[in-house]
DNA sequence: CTCAAAATGAGTTGCGTACCTCAAAACACC
DNA sequence: GGTGTTTTGAGGTACGCAACTCATTTTGAG
């Protein structure tokens, strides 16, 4: 009827004795300090791991004194989605200080790797942690590693760099969103056979060739009725991707569905809302992008716009947090707990 | 280009010196002792606000001492949906234990109002938290309100109780999870007119009841061709379940979409797969229905079901706790964090 | 066996708070 | 003014660990 699932609250003081050492000896061990014996450190390893003992995280932090710093390196531009990951750790304050965290933005452009390399490396030595959004380029590759190497922990967020040796991915997995996508726009036609648009930022970008790699997968495995057009690439301005979405849709009569990879969501709509082609007769599009912003939101009620995949910025923000402090412990993370969904977002689930 | 997120760390020193008082008097003040004049009070709290104070977490808990108890109140039958919030709560032992909590597991019969009050009433004053699924019954509340008299933090997890005193409700809007349900359905089903059928546990569970009726509200005013039939109350058995519907698609003809409310899920597959009915040349049934289990996840990755409404478990047992602790501590808690948000499953985004 | 180096023990201090005691001061009341 | 009560100050101890010093013991190489 009852169980509990905690153990005893040893102390070091407690493993000392089992291991026949001193408290000097096991903290040694316990910090990789050296000038312990193999075989003594077997020994304290040992009595911890038969207590199964865990330190205690309040006792370590406030012995340890100095509190930790933490950076956060982010894109310069105004992008709704990194906005609100900042107002998300805006949120915070009150959680990070009374576990005397510090928290530091840094601004830069991230799609510029000599740039945000250089960025990375003036953090070098200075940080606990730093989360960066990241390009996936040899240079800044190497401002990772060498950032690891000072000491700090490092995470990845939104954008991996996977061939880094960064410590933890907090963001989707970008082809399975992509495949979700597919999904989406496929079944949401219903049945109906024509053409699939696609619009993208650029293929160049790694979580946005990823997305449109699982969706094509789906596209062409599961809905054989549906031909997806060449991917436009709008760079993610509204302006652009208009444009060559209107073109696309006079050129094409029969474009049934719909996929935006990235930004750029406004001029989509636009062309998509274009009086010419709705007095065309024509059906409606079935239309599915990315993130849950002011103006997704919006038309997603408006109905324009069918499904949004969401990574929720709040949750990366405050997973970024956990790990990096989890990290800087010496923690076991929780990656269940850590892990990025995918959210399908339609109008009567709006968060 | 860069900024702090963070405040200075102040001490309870600086804050006794602040206010002109002794640290003696700032610790009634903190702790509501009594003993202190109203005007005291006001200049300490004062002196608190002005500096953004926030007491170190760690120090706090360090200094205390003894562990906090929370108890997990949970259905005693075979339910996997709470099967997996007990395992998720197990995974956590190391960052329990890390932090000298206890959580014990009582399971009892939540259904039966008597039953599940008198498990309650046990629990009164031993612990510092409780979660419990409750049931929404007068005997119910009482007991809850007892416990919070007690002194514990509650919370309600899964089913709310909200004419209750309990302090915070980890769980979803069923209201909106059925509203979901019904667009899923509603668009899926891709133009086709007909009808639809629901399978619920019982119309008197709250949250069943819940999800009926945004389910409902989502059917008339959006999808017209498609109209709903009696609710079948399965009592989140199989067999009923099965026999019930099968009867009902025997009956109708044109039944092309199904919302199973509740559990049950084997007998509703079963129902749907059965031979007759697709000899008969049948239209596939689109499906949508609770929770990601071992069964819902095998029948999405079959195609038998269309979609599944999830509210994460893990999630839900990881909020639970850190509610429980935010209260216990008197701190904040990040409301958006602990919000349980409505997922929708489709093959291509398994978790 | 000798001696230096390595390993270990014993102990201290401090982190910021909770919680407690006891004495002193301030206050209210008659 | 004296009395009793309320309010405040001062100080101590404890929590479990990090980080350090210094003395002592053990070890291994010559």
């Amino acid at each position: 009827m009852a169980e509990t699932l905690t153990t005893a609250a040893l102390t070091l003081k407690d493993i000392a004795r089992e291991a026949g050492v001193s408290l000097a000896t096991v903290d040694r061990v316990l910090h990789n300090r050296p000038g312990v014996r193999p075989d003594t450190v077997r020994r304290v390893r040992d009595a911890i791991e038969r207590n199964s003992f865990q330190p205690h995280v309040a006792a370590a932090e406030l012995a340890r004194g100095r509190a930790r710093r933490f950076a956060f390196v982010m894109p310069s531009g105004p992008n709704p989605f990194m906005q609100q990951i900042e107002a998300y750790l805006g949120e915070m304050t009150a959680w990070l200080s009374a576990r005397r965290l510090n928290v530091e933005m840094v601004t830069t452009d991230v799609f510029d790797a000599a740039v945000l390399a250089a960025s990375l490396e003036t953090l070098s030595g200075d940080y606990d942690g730093v989360a960066v959004v990241a390009l996936d380029h040899p240079t800044v590759r190497a401002a990772i590693n060498d950032l690891v190497d000072a000491g700090s922990k490092v995470v990845t967020l939104v954008s991996d760099v996977p061939s880094s040796r960064r410590h933890h991915y907090v963001g989707i997995d970008n082809i399975a969103a992509g495949r979700t996508a597919g999904a989406l726009v496929g079944r949401l036609v219903g049945g109906r056979s024509g053409k699939v648009a696609v619009v993208a930022g650029s293929q160049g970008l790694r979580d946005h060739a990823e997305r449109i790699f699982g969706f094509n997968q789906v596209m062409a495995s599961e809905f054989p009725d549906l031909s997806v057009l060449p991917v436009l690439e709008g760079r993610d301005e509204d302006e652009r991707s208009e444009q060559l979405l209107a073109r696309l849709l006079g050129r094409h009569a029969d474009i049934v569905g719909l996929y935006n990879v990235g930004a750029g969501t406004q001029g989509v709509a636009q062309a998509l809302n274009n009086k010419a082609l709705s007095e065309a007769g024509r059906d409606k599009v079935v239309f599915v992008g990315h993130d849950v912003t002011a103006l997704t939101r919006r038309l997603l009620l408006q109905g324009v716009m069918d499904a949004a995949i969401s990574q929720n910025p709040g949750h990366e923000a405050r997973a970024a947090v956990r790990v990096l402090l989890a990290l800087a412990r010496g923690e076991p993370i929780l990656r269940e707990q850590e892990k990025i969904r995918i959210d399908i977002v339609m109008r009567d689930n709006l968060p």
